[in-house]
DNA sequence: CAACTATTACATTAAAAAATGAAATACCCC
DNA sequence: GGGGTATTTCATTTTTTAATGTAATAGTTG
């Protein structure tokens, strides 16, 4: 395996690995949601999700569409729903 | 899923998700390594490996062994050779 | 035991990531 | 257009992580 195919699974493995960004690609396996929705679930500042969200997006895991003033975030890259399933398959085996 | 394995994933994705520690791992999927091997092949300084290492057994994801004056580091989280093959899988599909 | 190799520990500096607060934008509804 | 909601942007501060250099430890060998 290259050097840089491993700081590009690096990066991508640095992305998803803040509690509030797993949070969020937890909450958005299995449906999207709006800011308003994620933040709710996720006690911190409307800011400081917008900046996890925004890495999300840069790292091109999640999209967002437009509804009237509401954004609405959805996993875009497949191999991420796979790969936190796994996660959870290994890591979390009780539920 | 709850917060606290939520918190618990994403120590352990942060403990894997530098270049560096990525790479060790990867290097020690299908064999043990000495601390001195390892940095042949990742080009830093000893202590800095050191400090690396420290955070992956930390973690509990490998172990070390003694033998004269060389250390000897393998997996032992047995999930996480499970994990980095997904990754591999999902992410680079080529090899 | 002296010289040597491998590895770690510790203190410091440098760099990166995260959180915060306030202001800006965008869209809706009356 | 004015007031309201949702979200982002930006600048700043705080916190965390990583790297570096030097000294220390542990084991080996002659």
């Amino acid at each position: 395996m290259q050097d840089e195919q491993i700081e590009a699974m690096a990066k991508m493995l640095k992305s998803m690995s803040h509690p509030i960004r797993l949070k969020i690609l937890c909450l958005l396996l299995d449906k999207e949601l709006s800011v308003g929705e994620i933040r709710e679930q996720v006690q911190t500042t409307h800011a400081n999700i917008s900046q996890h969200l925004n890495i999300l997006r840069g790292q091109g895991i999640i999209d967002y569409r437009k509804d009237a003033n509401f954004i609405y975030n959805k996993i875009i890259d497949k191999r991420i729903l796979d790969l936190i399933k796994k996660i959870h398959l290994l890591f979390c085996p009780n539920f």
